[in-house]
DNA sequence: GATATAATTGCATAATTGTGCAAATATGCA
DNA sequence: TGCATATTTGCACAATTATGCAATTATATC
């Protein structure tokens, strides 16, 4: 496990791991369709501004994506991706045991 | 999701996505055995200090457990509880969509 | 072109967080 | 008791982060 690698979980994890931010992924995954990002500032009391600001932290690591149509924007959760490296690092922290076989992580 | 659950899911992630508190817990990760304090000192290049409130935190979250021997104090990485709250995330991210059935989330 | 809406950006600021150092506390051992 | 080691705590400070507001950009519609 290099730096590297570590800070990248780090920050995948410090992204999902504020309130605001992980209110709109909450709010993304009760929904199939697309959302614009002003239908997703009523989740969370807060100015558009800073849910702009949100979103483009989870788009950078991954955790959303985006379509622009016309003047709006609409943002999807990367439902698969997310929850496969949440059940790698379980599988990594579950499983890595040098003592109990060295699983080679 | 109410406010509060929500908050307490960020906590624990934030708590994981810190790069020094995330490679404590990567240590951790790969000794069966309960470590010292001193001896997880070596795995990241921060002062004894910060070090004790990292595990601190860590422990907060229940992340970390630990046992006082003596005047040493070690711990050990809660992998079950931890796995399983991250996979209970990852479920959550995958599965929930009103859209597609409504999983009473 | 004028105007309205969606979203972003610049700026200032408040709040939180990570850090190191020195001192304090707790315990073990001679 | 005196000294060494492990850990925590108080304090100051640096760095990061979250936030709101005003201005700007982009696009749609009249």
């Amino acid at each position: 496990m290099d730096a590297a690698e570590t800070q990248k979980t780090a920050d995948f994890l410090k992204a999902l791991g504020e309130f605001n931010r992980l209110s709109l992924v909450y709010n993304l995954c009760r929904c199939e369709s697309s959302q614009n990002a002003m239908c997703l500032c009523d989740c969370c009391s807060v100015d558009a501004s800073v849910v702009s600001r949100h979103l483009k932290v989870l788009a950078e690591r991954d955790i959303v994506t985006f379509d622009k149509v016309g003047r709006e924007k609409t943002y999807r959760l990367n439902r698969n991706k997310v929850a496969t490296q949440l059940r790698e690092l379980a599988d990594l922290i579950e499983n890595s045991d040098c003592k109990r076989g060295n699983h080679d992580v």
